[in-house]
This record gives C-alpha cells, sequence and structure tokens, in this order.
DNA sequence: CCTTGACCTTCCCATCATGGGAAGCTCCAC
DNA sequence: GTGGAGCTTCCCATGATGGGAAGGTCAAGG
C-alpha cells in the first residue's frame, strides 16, 4: 500500500502521515525500490487511531502516550483513564472559559441596537466604559519597575 | 511613558505591544532621542480595547474591525453587532464540538476500570473495535486515486 | 567616574498541527 | 513515449505568544 491508499483507509492526510513519522509518532516506513513508503494494514491500523485521538481532541503528545499504552499489553487501565481524565478536565476548562465569552458577549449583543445609529454598548464595554469583567492582571513579569512615571 | 509602563497600565506584554505595531493593528508609536517608544493615554486606551477584545475570543483581524467601528464616529452599531455575533456562533460552534468530545471521552472514561489491569474500553474505542463516533471523513482531495489495491 | 541592573532596541527561534506548493522523481495506461 | 497522477524532499505559512541573545541607554549608588 502506498501512502495515498493508507491516507484513504485511514483518513490521515498523507503530509501528516509523514509528518507523524518525522517527528516519531509512527516507526519510520519500509520502502520499495522506487522510495516510496510501504503501508501495510497494521499501520492503517495506527493511523486510525491516532485520527481517532485526535478527534477526541488529545494532543499529539497525549496522542502519543495512548498509543504506546495501547501497544503496552502490560499496560494499567488506570494510566489510560488518567490521561482521558486530564484531557476531560482541560475540554471543560476550556469550555467553561468559552461559555463566559458567550455569556458576556451574548449580553452586550442584545443590548446593541444593531441599527444605524452608531452608539453602540459592545463597543462601549470594549472600551472599558462600563465594569469591564475580565482579569484585570499585567502579564509581564513586573518584578521591579522604574516607577517614575 | 515607555512600553513596560504602557504595558502595565494596559495588561499587554511589551512583546505582544511591538507586535501589534508590526502588524499595524496599533499607529507606530514615536520615539525619544534614545529610541524608546512613547505612549500616552490615548495609547493604553486603545491597549486595553484591545486586550479586552482578546479576553473576549476575538482574534486580532477582529479586533482590528472592531477597533476600526471604535474609531469611526459614524459608524452604525449593526456592524457591530455583527462581528460580535458571528463570533459568538463560532465559539459557539467550537463549545458544542468539545461538549461532544467530552461526551464521548466521559462515558468511556466511566466504563473504564481504571485499575491495574490491561483491559481497557477507551483503548478498544480508539482502536475502532466499537462503533466509533466520528467523522468517516477521508481528508484529502481524493479526486482520482488509482485504486489498485 | 564607574558599575550595576533595569530597561529599551532588534532579530531569530519555538510553539502546535496542519496545509500549500515547488522541483524532481516514478509508475502506469494509452 | 507521453501524459498525468502519484511519490519524494524541502521550504514556507498560519495565529498569537513567549524566550532569549546581543547590544544600547539611563539612573542610582558606590
Amino acid at each position: 500500500m502506498n501512502i495515498g491508499e493508507a491516507s484513504n483507509a485511514s483518513g490521515v492526510s498523507a503530509k501528516m502521515i509523514r509528518y507523524y513519522e518525522e517527528i516519531g509518532l509512527i516507526r519510520p516506513m519500509g520502502r520499495t525500490g522506487n522510495n516510496y513508503r510501504v503501508y501495510g494494514e497494521e499501520e492503517v491500523h495506527i493511523l486510525r487511531f491516532i485520527k481517532r485521538a485526535r478527534n477526541l481532541g488529545f494532543s499529539l503528545e497525549e496522542t502519543e502516550t495512548l498509543l504506546k499504552l495501547w501497544q503496552d499489553k502490560s499496560r494499567e487501565s488506570a494510566a489510560v483513564k488518567e490521561v482521558a481524565t486530564a484531557h476531560i478536565g482541560d475540554l471543560e476548562r476550556r469550555i467553561a472559559e468559552m461559555q463566559g465569552m458567550v455569556k458576556t458577549l451574548k449580553h452586550l449583543a442584545h443590548c446593541c441596537g444593531g441599527d444605524n445609529r452608531p452608539n453602540c454598548p459592545i463597543l462601549d464595554d470594549l472600551a472599558g466604559d462600563g465594569a469591564a469583567a475580565g482579569d484585570p492582571q499585567a502579564p509581564a513579569a513586573r518584578k521591579k519597575m522604574k516607577q517614575n512615571a
């Protein structure tokens, strides 16, 4: 099987298959005399595993961990569950963050006339005219900062 | 005001302030004799606007649009609302996608013993042993593909 | 005066996962 | 043998941000 067929069979683009090989996520494939990579059913299975993990939002690093666990017949399912649970937590954090944005935005959009007049509570909020809800944190190290305003 | 003070006052890192200038999001600042950038209250206000927009998840491109609308006193609030509404839609799409992942993952994690035995439904799912839910789409163009399996 | 160190400058590189595209092969069918 | 689809490698781009080096500047304190 050439890379294109492996791609079709797995749903992973040829570009990504080569990339996964490059970063060591999958083993370098054997080559035919013409220097084409050769794939078998097992490789396709692995690629589908990766694809599925990516579809569930796992990073390539997490995917690698899962892949190794999958191939380790003496794994403990607790290890797998831990990766999954951490990922769930991560997703939920991001979801909550985005939901906060949506909530604020919906409120602002609701208050905005959306007509041909310039007056707009959305811009007012962004400009800080109302009480802005957001971390009022300065980002940089800010260790000593000269205070010579 | 130097860049560090503007950073502290706005919550935008100095690095990002320079970057925003580079990509044209903010106008190049005047320099003092020592080649330091100089900021005033107005610039800090703009930076806070940007910061707030970023906190609400707007891309820099959207932020630029909003910034221009903010500075355009003859804008129509409909234009602002449109940007916000589109962004809300985008966020909701992403939230839904992630919620789908969470739902699947929680189910799988729930079914996983999480003990010292190797047997694991999470890996089984990733390996495609069950009916996998995910787009069964091949990614690449796949226009002609030789089919000589 | 000189040192120290906090600040500024520019420039390059890294992230994360993916795609685009060029240049140059091979292979197959016609 | 020709055309075109497929393969190879290599470089570049994305979006937004951070890290860090190399070097200039400024202010305070010895």
